[in-house]
DNA sequence: CATGATTATGATATAATTGTAACTGATACA
DNA sequence: TGTATCAGTTACAATTATATCATAATCATG
């Protein structure tokens, strides 16, 4: 998960800024003591950084070249003073970008997504599902469990992510198999209780027992 | 000497732009024929294009995906219509940035610099990506071992490109199969499965065995 | 146009995966 | 106690995805 460090000394913006980034997936951390960005800027250790250009104490610049003594780190400045000059001295100094305030929250996200696949690279990471310990990797197809690699089938693999993605709710019988079979073709329904046996059989030699519950008339339920 | 690619409709624009790069010793080299901006693109090699939004014939969207099919160079939109709307588009297509025109020349040339340095001087300079001691040359379409060098086909490159982009992953066979062959022409899907046998021959005669594994029913993948 | 390299195709092989069927066990309830 | 329902188990058969190979077509290059 991408940390992004916020330093904007308006507090509602910095809250909704934070909230939005969030709400992607990303991990925002605002900035709390405007007299010393660098600790927590060590502390914190960011992706990427989003820096105000008016604060209190120092500005924008200053940090942003402080930043730069010791990180490569994409930093994106904002301000409502986005004049040509200071967006030729902030790129100058090391700066990624210069976002002129106010802006649209979409853009904002849009613009630090591009950013952190730029700097980190295309290859996003996997997107892993966890419980007791199991990490499903949904990329790969692959569960891994206490050092071991467990190799799924495609049938399997998509049985325990449907399960996973629902964790701790019931999910029937019918619902698992209108997604192995794209519907239609009249396959037995013992077919799944089948391919769910196998997948148990799977689990449990790994160590992972009592993984997959059954409800009896309800459906498997992974909790 | 980076190489800059000039998309720009405007006559007049373009050159200036041309001019102001050059001055700060880049390579700009304008698009002629607007029609045809991929065979440009490929004979070029770009390390960053300049993209108008506003085109003849296709719009800068359309180039901008078709770049991002073969390449991760830098892509930054130049247009008047930069309403919030199509910035976003452009980021979320793999764009980098988005320059409001009319834009100050001292503005472009800091944006051009600052992404060459986000995008060569900080992260691996070539296009050369690694995996198990092999490097997949990019540019020269090879790939390098244990002091050999093993020539590859466009289409054993193309293959072993995409699964080290997605190293890790499981690439499904009808996302290769899209890649190489642009869809349409209803490739023989075994005609796939060929060619990586063929690619896993070469691998092998090198001494890398089992560098890409089947998941049936799913994709390959290079782990 | 001739040459060799590359690529596509079709036939056939192979092995992993999956589906089926017959049987078992459990639970509910009439 | 008997019967019906539902899920689990097992062994085996069928299917399918992929691999391999030989051959034909295509492409690039001089």
């Amino acid at each position: 998960m991408y940390r992004i460090f916020i330093v904007e000394d308006g507090g509602t913006i910095a809250r909704v800024m934070a909230e939005e980034l969030s709400g992607w997936g990303l991990d925002a951390c605002r900035a709390a003591d405007f007299s010393n960005i660098m600790s927590e800027f060590a502390a914190l250790n960011p992706h990427l950084v989003l820096l105000d250009l008016a604060l209190p104490f120092r500005s924008g610049f200053y940090w942003c070249s402080e930043i730069r003594k010791s990180s490569k780190v994409p930093v994106i400045f904002l301000s409502s003073a986005a004049d040509n000059m200071n967006m030729v001295t902030a790129l100058h100094q090391g700066a990624d970008d210069f976002i002129a305030k106010p802006f649209d929250l979409q853009v904002l996200v849009a613009k630090v997504q591009a950013m952190l696949r730029r700097s980190y690279d295309f290859t996003s990471p996997s997107e892993i599902v966890q419980h007791r310990g199991a990490l499903l990797d949904k990329d790969a197809a692959t569960l891994q469990y206490d050092n071991q690699k467990i190799e799924l089938t495609r049938n399997e693999f998509l049985i325990l992510a449907l399960l996973l993605d629902n964790k701790g709710k019931v999910v029937q019988r019918e619902t698992i198999m209108r997604r192995l079979w794209d519907d239609e073709n009249f396959i037995d329904d013992n077919t799944l209780t089948v391919n769910v046996t196998r997948l148990r059989k799977k689990l449990e030699k790994a160590g992972l027992d009592d993984f997959i519950e059954t409800k009896k008339g309800l459906g498997y339920c992974v909790k």
